[in-house]
DNA sequence: CGCAGCGTTGACAACCTTCAAATTTGGTGG
DNA sequence: CCACCAAATTTGAAGGTTGTCAACGCTGCG
């Protein structure tokens, strides 16, 4: 299998053979996490960066109120807080949804890139400018569109972010996780995600079942919501 | 008046003298832009990067159905497009709401502070972090808040961050803008928008009148919305 | 077998949007 | 200074979307 990252990073810039071992080289000796298990707590002030190789984990916040809001889906080929450091204090968790390999990363190792490997630590800002344009997204749709909608734009954005890392099969794609989860991740009731679920699938656009999600419709999915991945900044695949 | 970069940037590094005498040498000869005017277009390939030092802009995009979505605020202080060249293209717009100085800072600029001084590179990301915790927040309680919570989240994030770059006045500060934009920002209708500010002028909490808010309960707007500055990342006021 | 968590359903209430129209405000030209 | 016009604010009413409460069935697991 490929890595996730190479391939991902492959979208921003035109990634030389001795590039891809160096990222190849980081990557050795992930760390199995199981799911739902906090990778970073609130408060905490990481000192290595943090790399998805496999799984689903999520930026999340428990509030006032008890409930959790999810504002981050990280799948593999994810970086979590790439300067996170300067900040001194995490606002805001992550944890895994599924089981997860995740690699740290020194921070020394990060530092020899952003000195000495311009072609990557391009590829990595387009990183984090990309997650930005994503959560400016998930604002503007929860502003702007009705619940179906929001979770057909999700769906879309994920099979979009799953390819680009080859972790598509088709138009379907993995996701682990129940529909209270789905539910934090949209903002939604649990009740009113279930029934926008069923809406969805009666309309035979989507599946969602066993841990997977499967786009039937991928046409009219995209034209209902005005789908545009360009916000993803990837390249066409070839 | 003192800088506003250079009183933002002063709460995320010790800025030696030198650090300053450099910035206001960046701030030099600024552009008088009119109100309601774009200054980077959906598309556009900036090359250079902008500071607002006087008046109130915002990122927004237009949706398929017409409306406009603004995600972002920036007031005097904020930079826009610190790395955007990184992606290309443009995916959103950014235009002026009232009269704005804004100064265009070349990129070989950027690339010398980069490259020569950490203390103000630091800075700069912190800045960014920080305008991605804010996006963050907006989106967190565009999904658990209410309306009223809503616009008085606003506005005490607004007094927080003007207090930061020493433009407001006690309790107060600048917001020249219409009920229509303020509705834009918060993703409601103007309607609702107008009921809302209707009910909380009426507990007596806030004003908001002649292009100026004033918190006028600050006690009382906190705890109602369990307001914590914390996510701005800004030094304790001395 | 019993339990806990998840998915599903129904009924109702709350919140917000939309539509339509009246009123106020601010700017412009006579 | 006043008349006029456009834009913004405000009000009322009705309808749509989503949340909350409560209950039930299903499934996997100890």
């Amino acid at each position: 299998m490929t890595n996730p990252l190479i391939l991902k990073l492959s979208h921003a810039a035109d990634l030389q053979d001795e590039d891809r071992a160096l990222l190849r080289r980081l990557c050795a000796r992930p760390t199995a996490i199981t799911a739902r298990t906090d990778i970073i707590r609130e408060g905490d002030t990481p000192s290595t960066v943090r790399l998805v190789l496999r799984g689903l984990a999520c930026r999340y916040q428990y509030l006032p109120d008890g409930g959790r809001a999810i504002f981050a889906l990280l799948i593999p080929g994810d970086l979590c807080d790439l300067h996170v450091s300067i900040l001194g204090r995490m606002d805001h968790s992550l944890a895994t949804l599924s089981a997860c390999d995740v690699v740290e990363i020194p921070r020394a190792a990060i530092q020899f890139i952003t000195d000495t490997n311009p072609r990557i630590t391009r590829a990595l800002w387009w990183a984090t400018l990309v997650d930005e344009a994503v959560l400016r997204h998930w604002l503007v749709g929860k502003n702007r569109r009705l619940a179906d909608q929001q979770l057909l734009h999700l769906f879309c954005e994920l099979l979009v972010r799953f390819q680009a890392v080859g972790l598509a099969d088709g138009d379907s794609y993995p996701l682990p996780i129940t529909q209270i989860e789905l539910g934090d991740i949209l903002g939604l009731s649990t009740v009113h995600t279930n029934r926008t679920l069923q809406g969805l699938r009666a309309e035979g656009l989507i599946a969602f079942e066993d841990g997977r999600v499967t786009i039937l419709d991928r046409e009219r999915a995209w034209e209902m919501i005005s789908f545009d991945p360009g916000y993803l900044h990837l390249k066409r695949r070839r």
